[in-house]
DNA sequence: CCTACCGATCGGTAGG
DNA sequence: CCTACCGATCGGTAGG
């Protein structure tokens, strides 16, 4: 039996491929605009056949915004852990991961940040649990840096949200195929979130 | 005949409350979602009587993105124009005119940044001339700031897209009834964006 | 400005 | 996993 671990294969496969198809669907036309239709055809399958691995329309779509920010928030979570033990190198490793999070992503969170109004209220609920915690994460940040550095904050609620506005509108536009590194992109919002903090650069 | 200025209000009014309904309920559903039947209930008229006022659903999405990029635009070039002639005032001018008209306007704009995939491709290469005319703006600014002050700014074109970026965020949470005075969030996003260029607040 | 209607498409289901 | 179908709703139009 050299293939044990195929026994479980079929259905998850076509489970992760009909995601992955509502994904790029979703992206591409918005949650209303897509129909299952398309998702179907894009996976060679017909409609019904979708509702062998799908519940419905709606638990498609918050498949992928809840995992996206379950992933979001254990990506920050380990990149805050691994970095040096001061409050200023745990923010700059949270607002990189969170960048090339958003730059990796960027369809699904793109998806995330734009189809809350399509969920239904027990998902909503979901979803924006989730998103306070994570703007949590970085307000709490912030104030350590302040309290660690000295540093002259001037609102740090509105400095939180200005990194989540950084990450939200990196998946907006940005393209693997651009012509700046990531690497490169993720250290030029890292300096921009500390000069902002009213701190020199490190 | 005290009541002259009358004999042209009947229609424009009513294409302006279409328009205003269009606006709240492309807002709280978005485009895709809501219903033109929706859209004549809010104004009390039947579906078929929209049409003596508009052209179809889709002109009435251009109409409103097309005349918020407008204005957006327009707020932005006089308030540069009505500034002190230096560099930076005039860039923090442009910085406090963009996001206070992102606050004051946040259902259009938010509708601007959201619904660019329903248009056609004629409205939609409009909306993005527009829209690349805006970016124009500020890259422009946030150069002649470098060249005039000497500031150390680390990429001109991120530090425009960081402008952007807040005043789209802002458009998704402003609510007037916040706690926060609109002059002292403009005044809190003025001072991030000077900071953001390395230089000291002035 | 309304009534009545059109063809098209949708999410979802039954039954196999 | 497919065929065939359901009721509902959509944008838009004709004709008055």
């Amino acid at each position: 039996m050299p293939r044990a671990t195929r026994l479980t294969t079929g259905g998850a496969r076509t489970r992760k491929s009909i995601r992955e198809a509502a994904v790029k669907l979703f992206y591409e036309q918005g949650y209303e605009a897509t129909s299952l239709r398309g998702v179907a055809a894009e996976v060679d399958l017909q409609v019904g056949s979708l509702y062998n691995h799908i519940n419905g329309k709606e638990d498609l779509l918050a498949d992928i915004m809840i995992s996206v920010m379950d992933e979001l928030l254990d990506s920050v979570h380990d990149a805050v852990e691994a970095a040096e033990p001061t409050a200023l190198a745990r923010y700059e490793a949270a607002v990189g991961c969170h960048i090339r999070y958003h730059a990796e992503h960027a369809q699904q969170v793109f998806i995330g940040n734009s189809e809350l109004r399509s969920l239904n209220e027990d998902n909503r609920t979901k979803v924006l649990t989730k998103r306070a915690e994570y703007e949590n994460l970085f307000l709490r940040l912030v104030k350590k840096v302040a309290a660690e550095t000295g540093a002259d904050v001037i609102d740090p609620k509105i400095q939180a949200y200005s990194v989540l506005a950084q990450g939200a509108h990196v998946s907006s536009w940005y393209r693997p195929s651009g012509p700046k590194s990531l690497d490169k992109l993720v250290g030029t919002y890292i300096k921009l979130a500390v000069r902002e903090l009213g701190l020199p650069a490190s």
